[in-house]
DNA sequence: CTAAAATCCTGGTGGC
DNA sequence: TGCCACCAGGATTTTA
């Protein structure tokens, strides 16, 4: 749900109202939530000021003053809305972020599996993680020599953060879809021209996504209108765009996986 | 090493 | 209508 181009537009939402603004308190309801714990954020996030506010893969980064930071991970049904305090709060407000002007950042989580960390070493949370498929320097060669020495299917390394960030079940499906590559296609197997094909995919996939502010799915991320241009997502036995053959529904690695048997090979 | 399964969670859904 | 088992998702952890 929640993969690059959904934090992306979020991070875009948030910026407005909230670059400038110091926290003046905090509360946590859900102590999970908090692996940094609710006694540190308690503690050293009220008169810190937003400076910035970056996305590192699928993580929201709040650029603190005196060198903190505040990730915020929205994973399975994360929102964040910047409301006033006056206004009523709502029962799935997992933490509430009180802001010097009389506004709150809610960080409204039904699934409870989203994570706010507060840190001074940022590599504490985001250390392992992958190269960002957007950005320039993220040639096809740098792509290319990321899958050298990797073994198994596509689609779960694909997944996986420390070797990519920013890609879900979503986009997974549909850059291979888009690269005419099957997700179940053992690493070894692929051509250089393959992964040519699928950074393009990746790219293309992500920026028109991102473009529509992201996939509006089930009942929690709002906003996006990008799942009306899913290609196998979701579509298990409707017709391929391209040749008109059902889409396949398989699990791999777990996760619920489209593709047409026909257009990937 | 890969890979599958279990874990964390709850709202929505399909079956009866 | 009500009940319930089951599924979805991201990431980590456990087990094979």
């Amino acid at each position: 749900m929640p993969e690059l181009p959904e934090v992306e537009t979020v991070v875009r939402r948030l910026r407005k109202p909230l670059i400038g603004r110091s926290f003046i308190g905090v509360d946590a309801y859900w102590a999970n939530s908090v692996p940094t714990g609710i006694k540190n954020l308690k503690k050293n996030l009220p008169k810190r000021k937003i400076i910035k506010i970056e996305r590192r893969g699928k993580y929201l980064k709040f650029v603190l003053s005196d060198g903190y930071f505040l990730f915020l991970h929205l994973k399975m049904s994360g929102d964040l809305e910047v409301e006033s305090a006056k206004t009523k709060s709502h029962p799935h407000d997992r933490t509430v972020f009180k802001l010097n002007n009389g506004t709150e950042l809610r960080f409204r989580d039904p699934r409870k599996f989203g994570r706010v960390y507060l840190v001074k070493d940022e590599l504490e949370v985001v250390g392992k993680l992958g190269p960002e498929p957007l950005e320039s320097s993220f040639h096809p060669q740098v792509f290319i020599n990321l899958f050298k020495g990797k073994r198994g299917r596509l689609k779960p390394l694909l997944l996986n953060q420390e070797f990519i960030v920013g890609i879900g079940n979503i986009y997974a499906d549909e850059s291979c879809f888009k690269a005419g590559i099957n997700p179940k296609r053992k690493i070894e197997t692929l051509k250089e021209n393959e992964l040519k094909k699928l950074w393009s995919a990746i790219r293309s996939i992500l920026n028109k996504a991102i473009k529509h502010n992201g996939s509006t799915f089930d009942f929690v991320y709002r906003g996006g209108s990008f799942q009306n241009h899913f290609s196998v997502y979701d579509r298990k036995d409707e017709p391929c765009k391209q040749c008109k053959t059902p889409i396949k529904r398989i699990t791999l690695g777990g996760r619920s996986t489209h593709f047409c048997p026909k257009c990937q090979k």
